[in-house]
Order: structure tokens, then C-alpha cells, then sequence
DNA sequence: CGAACTTTATTTGTACTACATAAGAACTAA
DNA sequence: TTAGTTCTTATGTAGTACAAATAAAGTTCG
């Protein structure tokens, strides 16, 4: 059995630290006090002594809290509040190495699902100018031949149809996924190949309907999908 | 502008305090030394006298290390690698009240994205349990009258979509966004209704073919995406 | 000899002190 | 009033000390 489904039932023991309470403390306090962007937060002393612990463990939570974006701290200024980063701590954690098995799977079946469902915001943002990107790419496929090329032209196709939708986050959260998928994508192309080309994707976003367009991605995918259902 | 927009173009000087050089280093470290879940960190000692920083400084960037569920430490025994849970540190800064209102919109697309994007996933892991869980649900919503319950069906309907995928990180993702939600659903019942309706992609899931399905969640989920094109 | 128990050593967790550094705030002088 | 200086305050960093847990080594007793 997998670690991650594992723990589902068998939660880890609550060896909580001073440090792990604390910052859940705090994170209770920005969300109960209602706190919003660039209000100031208490010093560290006053903190540390509400809280009832040392300095050095205050810091410690604070620590995690402007990691993930939520506070920055000035001297003498005192520590106040950001617009975190939604991103940016999911950015440190892929790292393939780690991550379990399944979370992998997940996290394909994931970008699948999402590339399923791109057809609407295309099909509201696309324009003249990204159409013809999209046919340069295309075009740019008829003359190679190495693979590693082919992935990268993959690659790019892919990526520009998030780029499209004109959704940073959604686009910032493909860039992050890709190196994982690295194995995958090299399995890609012994695969069999689908009915539904890059070309024939450039050519309904072009000139057909929406309608057209989720049926002619999903069957471009369905190599991926047939993979899963193993 | 939004603050995100804007701190693309200008980014925040360098102002890296100790603790975030040291976690960067440890992330590298962590990455290039090609250490695997279970693998055991040099203790505290050593890494702060090779980093050349103080104990405390160390503590910090490991503090956040941890949060990510990136390592665990044991007394004694030291520090040892884990299989970070991916979505934990997304949970934790999914505030609502701070996060800048082009992001939240990004993220409701998101949701459409996805929503739209789970067909197949649904068609390859449905199981009569399942449809019949739906069916209850639709069944319900006849005799729901008032405005809270019917947000409720809502979102439980579409909450057992996401558990019939099977995938546990779309489901949490999914858990995860619906707060940040609260307003729309609100406004939700108000517009226009979908001329597909909940019981409608029930008799297609159970009945119908992928393609079926595909075209009515689309045009279920079609009035937030009218929302979207002002 | 071996199993149960005790001691030791090591490593993390927490607290406290001290001082450096930056920068707003208050004050002073032209 | 304005420019410059000093003062004050809050964060950043370092170091020491000790508590707590526990793996490992050592000891006792059957």
C-alpha cells in the first residue's frame, strides 16, 4: 500500500512542535481577525509573549508564513501582510524524486483532465495573432525528424494552448507540472499515434466549433486515457 | 494594476535574509544529491557549520522545509526525507480575504477548466454505486426549497463527480477551492438556469456516451462562462 | 549464553541573551 | 521650512545552555 493512502487511515501521531502550533496560531489569527493586505501584524516580542513562547520558536513559524508569501517583514517597520503566492510553495515541492507514485498518477490524470477542458477558454480568448503561433509550431513539425525535438514541439504546442487561455495560473501550474512527466512523454512517442493531430487541433480552433474542438482534443489525448485504464 | 500583474514586471529586490539562501541551498542540495524518501540529512551541526550559519538561521529554512512535509525530524535519529503531501502547503494560503482578486478569478476558471475536463476520467471509473450516490442526490434536490440547502446540493453533487474520478488529489484540490467560492455560488442561483440540469448528466453518465456528457456539462457549467466573457 | 534492564551518548527542541542593522521618528540647526 | 542628525524600535543573526527523547552501548541476573 502506498505511503499517501497509508496515512489516510493511520494519521501520523500529533508530534507537534511548538513551532507547527504556533504557526497554525497564527494562521487562525489572520484568518479570525480578518486581516487583509498590508495591515501589520504585532512585533515578534509582543507575539512571543501572547503566545507564551521563546522568540526563537515565534520565528520559526514566521519563517513558514513569509516562505509561503503571507507576511513580509521590515525592520522596524514590523511584519504586514501579502498577497501570497499561490503557487510558489507547490513550485518547492515537485520534486519528482519525492513524490509518491500515486500523487504521479494523480497529477497525469490531472493534467489530462485539464487539457480536456481548455475548448472553452480558447474558444473565448483566442485570437488572429495566437492561431497563427499555433500554425508556426505546426508547421515547424513537418521537418523533424530527431525525437527529443519532437518532444520539445510537443512541448510547445501544449503550452501555447494553455498560454491561450490567457490564465497565468493555469499556465504557471502547466510550467511547473512538465518535468515530472518527462518519463511519460518519452513513452509518448512509441505510442501509437493518434487520429487527431496538432494540425487538425490548429485547424477547428481556427475554423470550427467548440463542439468539434473538445471531441477532436479528447481524441488526441485518448492514448493518454487508454493508458490509464490498465 | 494588480499587485500580481505588477510584481511580474518588477520584481522585489533581493532583500533574501539568511534563512531563505539556506533553504534554497538545502532544496539544491536535496535535488542534485539525488536523495530519496527515507534517506537521512546530515544533523544539525554539521549543516550549520558548512552552510556557515548559525543554528538558528538553519532551524528557520529547515522550520519550512518541514511544513512542506519535505523532511521529518526525529530526536536523535536525525532528519530524514519524506514524500511531501503536494497539496498541504497550497492549503495553507488559500485565504480568501488575501488573495488578489485576478488570482481568484484564475482559479474559478480553473475550476470550469477541470469540470469540464472530467468526462472521460468519469466514464473510465463510474461504477453503479456510484451513479445510484448521484441519483439520490438529484432525487433530493426535488424537495429542497430553500436557497442554503440547494448551494449545498450543489456543491454535493458536484463533490461526488470529483470522488467518482477516484483521483484523491483532484478531489482534495477540489475540497480545497470551494470556500473561495462562497460569493459565486451565492450569485449562482440567481442567474440563469443551465437547460442541462443535475439530472440530466446523471441519465447521460449512466446511459448516454463520453461525448454526451462532454456537451452537457458544458452547457450545464454555460452560464458561468457567459459570466466570464464580460 | 542470552534476555531484560540501565546507562550513556547524541540529536532535536526550546529558551534566553546579546548585539548588528536598518529605518521610521523625533529633534536640531541653518 | 528644510536638511541633516540623533534616537528609538523591530527585525536579523549568533551563541550558549539545557530539556527531552531515543538509539546504542553496557550491565546485571537468570
Amino acid at each position: 500500500m502506498e505511503l499517501s493512502e497509508l496515512s489516510k487511515d493511520l494519521k501520523p501521531i500529533s508530534a507537534d512542535t511548538r513551532a507547527d502550533l504556533v504557526e497554525l496560531r497564527l494562521r487562525e489569527y489572520l484568518a479570525n481577525k480578518e486581516l487583509r493586505t498590508g495591515d501589520v501584524l504585532p512585533t515578534e516580542l509582543e507575539l512571543s509573549a501572547a503566545l507564551g513562547v521563546s522568540r526563537n520558536v515565534l520565528r520559526e513559524a514566521l519563517s513558514r508564513l513569509r516562505m509561503l508569501g503571507l507576511i513580509e517583514s521590515r525592520k522596524k517597520r514590523g511584519m504586514v501582510l501579502t498577497s501570497p503566492d499561490i503557487l510558489g510553495s507547490f513550485e518547492r515541492v515537485l520534486n519528482p524524486q519525492l513524490i509518491d507514485t500515486t500523487t504521479l498518477q494523480n497529477l497525469f490524470e490531472l493534467r489530462l483532465v485539464l487539457e480536456s477542458g481548455l475548448a472553452d477558454l480558447l474558444f473565448i480568448r483566442k485570437t488572429d495573432e495566437n492561431i497563427e503561433e499555433l500554425e508556426a509550431i505546426v508547421e515547424n513539425e513537418k521537418f523533424i525528424d530527431d525525437d527529443m525535438f519532437r518532444v520539445n514541439s510537443e512541448i510547445a504546442f501544449h503550452s501555447k494552448l494553455y498560454e491561450i487561455t490567457g490564465n497565468d495560473t493555469l499556465k504557471r501550474f502547466q510550467v511547473m507540472l512538465l518535468p515530472l512527466f518527462d518519463f511519460v512523454l518519452k513513452n509518448e512517442n512509441r505510442s501509437v499515434k493518434s487520429k487527431v493531430s496538432h494540425a487538425d487541433l490548429v485547424r477547428i480552433l481556427k475554423e470550427g466549433t467548440k463542439e468539434e474542438f473538445v471531441i477532436g482534443m479528447r481524441e488526441h489525448l485518448r492514448p493518454h486515457f487508454e493508458l490509464l485504464q490498465k
